[in-house]
DNA sequence: CTGAAAGCGCTTACAG
DNA sequence: CTGAAAGCGCTTACAG
């Protein structure tokens, strides 16, 4: 029990089999597998186990990592655009990073500029490096990015399917539809929606419920109130703003359904640039019910995701297909779907009495040549 | 130019070098260190390469942390309280992340429960997974936790200090006197200051440069002014309402000094409660310049601290420690301290022309039995 | 200019 | 009930 360790460093294993006065494999099978150590004497044991506490043994997991190919660690991808990380990012992430901790993993951050770099970067990030690898938001098919075939991915709202990769959604068409029946039963119905990005999914999955609650209620669809804007603030004031110059005097929305509510925060502040309050002339409503859904006044009607749940999801079956054989040739996992709750806060009221015209805007029109 | 790998699973080196017609030790001189490579024929240079390129091969990152003893990897501990990953959080982690990314380092992240836990949990992290470690706000001292030897650490806004740590932290007396200072400039005097947890460095700090600012303006500092609250808008909440009943019918003070914006956010709404306006009423302002500062209207008056920049110095000055001889044999370190900046918006108003009494609050008293 | 060999710290059949 | 040995994939002196 003098032995200390051999260089002044940390500690092994063998220091701790030659303290303990056994072999290698006997510390191991001690340390690691206590119960196949059943067939081990007692006092052995105590041996190796008071050698361990002694010389603080901690094993070294990239040693570990080289036999037993497993890192203990899951990695996440996700686009980090303009330098942001978004809320809807940080609320997935703590998921993840919750999850993986109750499982004794690690998880380790891949930002990428975009996803089109994706390709060669997540082949780097496989190198052994991470067990398995969850993918925020991809917007990537499987023509463009090929996943490396030996470990596991799984995704959450993908934008395509990824063969062989589990995605993980919201039923967003039922949020929208649910969010803008919320508004008709409020009694509007002059509903404009500011969307997202054209041919995202989630995207068109809103503007798609936001249709259908529309037909339901048997209210003709305007062309003219369905704007694509963006997922951003800045798109959303951006859209508003134009829209509002462009359709001066004409009547005013009773409402507007945005595509998150970063748009809606954006979209309201246009609507404050040219005098108009919310709700009291009109009516907005976000959408993920972020954190800013509730900072900003009046609070945001918006709709939940759990997105903190599903990042624990993903984490709980990226474990579960971690180490499993061959995933790729097991049929294409159906996805999870999450369903979504309506939020309903102090954003949207009841409809105006008296119908209002678009007000002419003070800001200087465009300048075009 | 025939042999693939040997197993059908990932190249290895050995995969690669068969194939080349060159050694193991020949493959990895080229692959790795090109400048010595210069005394390697073109042509097995060029040989390595293309048997790479085609077996597809990627180092194993565990087999050469193994040698090298560097996981190119830095860890990232912070706690998280209930659940809550805050936005001061991730926008160092967003610096972080980053900065590590543009060096060749994954960044990955430990959440704690709490800094008591840290103490074992902190030494698990440290078993060759990550090269060197970043702790955020940690609060324990050196007595309550033994930080590693074998690993450098670098510590963010860290609550006292730890032997061989360099520390990085925002002038925050500073800027609590430049805010205070601004207050007074618009021509408050009765300034409340909603203080974060007692004992805390950095609330200690703000309340320091409140009070410099009121005694440099010769304004004497009333006790009632100055309440202890937390850093949560629940606990800005709470406290600022609980102030409000024991106070109603004296004099309301001028503005609010809120120890960080998620606090002023809470204080906000206590004051919406009993119908105060901000800042036509009472002027409000918060610290840390956080996304919400912005998000909320009226927009929150705040103090900068680049957290962002703040993080990537983290990471800066942990890779200048990492493979360094003996750290700790070196002079503590000095703090790293980054200058902080006034950001002033709508919430903070001038003085009100006639002052108000603090009005009787709607809500029921505590029930006292 | 290139290769054989040792070794990083661990796990795991396989012998005794 | 315990130990000797091979091997995970790589890097790096050290020989030729």
């Amino acid at each position: 029990m003098i032995a200390k360790t051999k260089n002044g460093g940390v500690a092994t294993l063998a220091d701790v089999s030659r303290t303990a006065g056994v072999s290698i494999a006997t510390a191991s099978t001690v340390l690691n597998r206590p119960w196949s150590s059943k067939h081990i004497t007692p006092a052995t044991r105590e041996r190796v186990r008071v050698a361990a506490a002694a010389l603080r043994y901690r094993p070294n997991l990239a040693a570990r990592a080289l036999v037993s190919r497993r890192m203990q660690t899951v990695g996440v991808a996700a686009v980090v655009d303009g330098g942001e990380l978004s809320h809807y990012f940080l609320e997935i992430f703590n998921g993840i990073v919750t999850a993986a901790a109750q499982r004794g993993q690690n998880t380790t951050a891949f930002t990428l500029r975009d996803w089109q770099q994706a390709a060669e970067r997540i082949r780097d990030f496989c190198d052994g490096r991470i067990d398995g690898m969850i993918l925020l938001a991809p917007t990537f098919t499987h023509a463009q990015v090929q996943l490396p075939a030996h470990i596991p991915f799984v995704s959450i709202h993908a934008n395509s399917a990824l063969p062989g990769v589990v995605n993980i959604e919201s039923d967003e068409e039922a949020g929208a539809f649910a969010l803008t029946q919320h508004l008709i039963a409020r009694g509007h119905w002059r509903i404009m929606h500011l969307a997202g990005p054209a041919g995202l999914i989630g995207a068109e999955r809103r503007i798609s419920g936001y249709k259908r609650a529309l037909a339901a209620a048997r209210i003709p669809l305007d062309r003219e109130l369905l704007v694509h804007a963006g997922y951003t603030a800045a798109l959303g004031c951006e859209a508003m703003r134009a829209w509002l110059q462009k359709h001066a005097g004409e009547p005013l929305p009773h409402a507007v359904f945005c595509a998150n509510d970063a748009v809606a925060i954006g979209c309201s502040e246009a609507l404050a640039e040219v005098g108009l309050r919310v709700p009291a002339d009109i009516s907005v409503a976000g959408f993920d019910d972020s954190f800013a859904a509730r900072a900003v006044v009046p609070q945001l009607t918006s709709v939940r995701q759990p997105l903190r749940e599903m990042g624990a999801r993903a984490v709980e079956l990226l474990l579960a297909r971690i180490g499993r054989a061959s995933p790729a040739s097991a049929a294409q996992p159906k996805a999870v779907v999450f369903p979504v709750e309506l939020a309903p806060r102090a954003s949207v009221g009841a409809a105006p009495r008296v119908e209002q015209a678009v007000p002419a805007t003070a800001v200087a029109a465009a300048r075009t040549p």
